[in-house]
DNA sequence: GCGGCCGGTTCACAGAGCGTTCACCTATGG
DNA sequence: CCATAGGTGAACGCTCTGTGAACCGGCCGC
């Protein structure tokens, strides 16, 4: 995961020692110069910025942030209960807040639960392996970004297969797996949908799909190096 | 505004306290039952549970209302300290949380942000996806500025796909999720209704709305990015 | 009340896509 | 070198989808 942003810099002794315990990957910074320029290949993972005396300054780089081309998110913050009344019509600057003092157990419950949210929404499910892509939601696959053209049972086998790279399948397992657990017809309709698969992955990607002679089929590579 | 949804019955003297001189409309029930017959016909307008002594009878509570036809939003809980640990893996039982004993000012913010993220987030009047715009207001569409004069049922489809676009969804999901969730008919409707629906896009935009064989139909192109 | 219109649903049919099967050929290992 | 397993091309037939049209119920104006 990416690592958070923390504003000031240095954080408080508590802030420092939660996070660290939490394992949580973290960069103070001291402004927002600072905060470009340490930016994440990936961008931050959410950033915890404490309202301190000079607040002013700390909801400039708030707004900064927001405005900026990658907004970061989660935000959250951390404010007194003498400073409650400034979150008032600044709520398009936070995600969630954090009464100062903090009970390291609330804080930690409050980042679990941002992440949560934020990871929920986003995410379609996804298959990967290698350059290969399936989408589940959209059913559609795609190998080093080219999209391939599956038909339905096509795209069921392999997805099946990647959901278990490097695991053998017999036929019967596949046609019961894939198939549905009643299905009764001949093994030999694997070997079609497999050739099949091979061809449509490609001939650089056919090897992604390898026989085992006697025994079934296996998708990506083996455990054993092989 | 809608009245919030409070449980248990009575409140603690505080939270009724403050919910009063905020302003806010509100009525405590003490079991499902009692929710359900109490609802009021625009709805909850929010939710605040404490979780107490007997927490599993609180959070049999919050699934059932997160499992019903209309999930109360913002949902707000209060728990004690010592009860914090229980917030884990039940993230999709709440939005935001309080400790307890609360501070009124802390409870008053939280509220104030909850509902302000859900108005923000609250269903924008104008669907789009490239050319095409509907107008939830005025259940008007419209294509490159083309008008386009779809019945009920067909602006309710395109509406739906639209707000899911690259989706793919069987004709089941959407029966139950345009038509209802009691309906019962044929599959083929939907067909009969796409198709129209295509007919109505023009030949040009006919393909926003791609057959996926044996799934079901899926508008506009997938986005492998989010 | 009655007849026509409009929108939603259902039906029947035709065409195409796709899964399955078969026959034949090639590869592999004993 | 044989036996067996897997690859290959093609054909068959089923299932799913598109489509035209009929049916049905509600609404509105006459």
């Amino acid at each position: 995961m990416e690592p958070l942003l923390i504003y000031p810099d240095p954080p408080q002794a508590e802030l420092a020692r939660m996070l660290d315990l939490g394992g949580y990957s973290w960069k103070a910074v001291s402004d927002e110069r600072a905060a470009t320029s340490a930016t994440p290949d990936d961008g931050w993972g959410g950033a915890i910025i404490a309202i301190g005396e000079d607040s002013e300054t700390a909801w400039a780089l708030l707004r900064a942030i927001r405005r900026a081309d990658a907004p970061i998110e989660p935000l959250l913050l951390l404010v007194g209960g003498n400073r409650l009344d400034e979150l008032e019509l600044r709520d398009e600057l936070y995600d969630d807040f954090c009464l100062d003092p903090f009970h390291p157990r609330e804080l930690e419950a409050r980042l679990r639960h941002l992440f949560w949210r934020a990871g929920a929404g986003a995410a379609p499910e996804l298959v990967e392996y290698g350059s290969l892509i399936l989408n589940l939601e959209t059913y559609q696959a795609a190998i080093e970004g080219e999209p391939l053209d599956l038909t339905y049972m096509e795209y069921e086998l392999l997805k099946f297969l990647a959901q278990h790279p490097g695991k053998v399948f017999t036929r019967e397992t596949l046609l019961s797996r894939v198939w549905g657990y009643e299905y009764y017809g001949g093994a030999r309709t694997v070997d079609v949908h497999i050739r099949r698969l091979r061809a449509k992955l490609g001939e650089e990607h056919a090897n992604l799909i390898s026989t085992v002679r006697s025994v079934g089929y296996r998708f990506g590579q083996s455990r054993w190096g092989v």
